[in-house]
DNA sequence: CTCAGCATGTAATTCGTTACATGATTCA
DNA sequence: TGAATCATGTAACGAATTACATGCTGAG
């Protein structure tokens, strides 16, 4: 399960608890998980189990008791080894590219239409990504090139798809 | 479940079985499903309920019995509303880019050995992709300009992939 | 008083996978 | 004899989602 080791790179940052995992999943669009309680609490107790992770038990005034998970010696290393392994290539899913398959059954102005929208919605959407990285990158992670070279990828990848976008909608125009 | 509006798409060109859907799927690198049985006779049996398609059980000498199934009216007008909606924004999943961003943990030597077998792994993966799509445009699809131009843009996605791979390795170099 | 934040977790459901069950035919 | 093709389907499981349950605190 890849989630496990995002959540051990994680950890290798600093000691978090499942609440804190869960905001950073849900709010990092790099990050291709919700940050569901029920994926995360039941990782981190197979972590656990595995002896990967330790945990810790606080009582605090005020507030719910919480359990912060810290990365152990064999965390780290299970850790170092997924960073040493060959990923699987990219699965680039990208349901337009599905519909054009069929689009010559609907008339081209339709498609256009289409594309219009589909244009207009990814270009938001590749600028919000654009607003995160920037953030990401300006702060924490600066000193880490690969990191930033490998977010900036990721951004360009988007953009490379919406520029051929453009140029549909141009030839079609 | 865009798996079936797929299907409404491939029956769309010609009547097929169950049993000829699982070969599209598990053959087609394109459409990205295993093309287990599951999930496809469950998708036809609700395709009929929902009135898309219409059955017709046929007994052949020497062979099962085979159900074909049709695209109807009400199918071909479902199929056309799906290829007129606004698709989601891809998702662009990446393995390799969420192992880079704690790549400075492990030495870069590694990072580099990595880099390599995964480049190794990616060409070979594209050049099986750019075949793949080359018989497919050279046939049936070959009239359809938005198909064609939509299969040469999901390689050049994963070339523009592999194109940062050995820049990024020249760097470390 | 209500809503957001903190913090843990469970339940129900969807989508997808591999493996299994059945049974005939054809080809090496 | 054993494997591959045709053809239907079920079972078991894994990964992921949303919604729900609980309960306390502090701010508007």
């Amino acid at each position: 399960m890849l989630i496990k080791k995002v959540i051990l790179g994680l950890l290798s940052e600093s000691p978090l608890t499942g609440y804190d995992l869960k905001k950073r999943f849900s709010s990092s669009l790099l990050l291709p998980w919700s940050g569901n309680s029920n994926q995360i609490y039941k990782a981190l107790l197979e972590l656990h189990e595995d002896g990967l992770v330790t945990v810790e038990e606080q009582q605090q005034p005020n507030k719910p008791p919480r359990k912060l998970y810290t990365l152990g010696e064999k965390g780290h290393q299970a850790l170092r080894e997924w960073l040493q392994s060959t990923p699987e290539p990219p699965q680039l899913q990208n349901p337009l590219l599905l519909q054009l398959l069929w689009a010559h059954q609907v008339e081209q102005s339709a498609s256009r239409a289409m594309l219009d929208t589909y244009e207009e919605d990814l270009s938001e959407h590749v600028a919000t990504l654009r607003e995160h990285i920037r953030r990401q990158t300006t702060t924490a992670a600066a000193d880490h090139a690969l990191a930033v070279h490998a977010m900036q990828h990721w951004i360009a990848l988007y953009e490379f798809h919406l520029e051929w976008v453009r140029r549909l909608r141009e030839t079609l125009a």
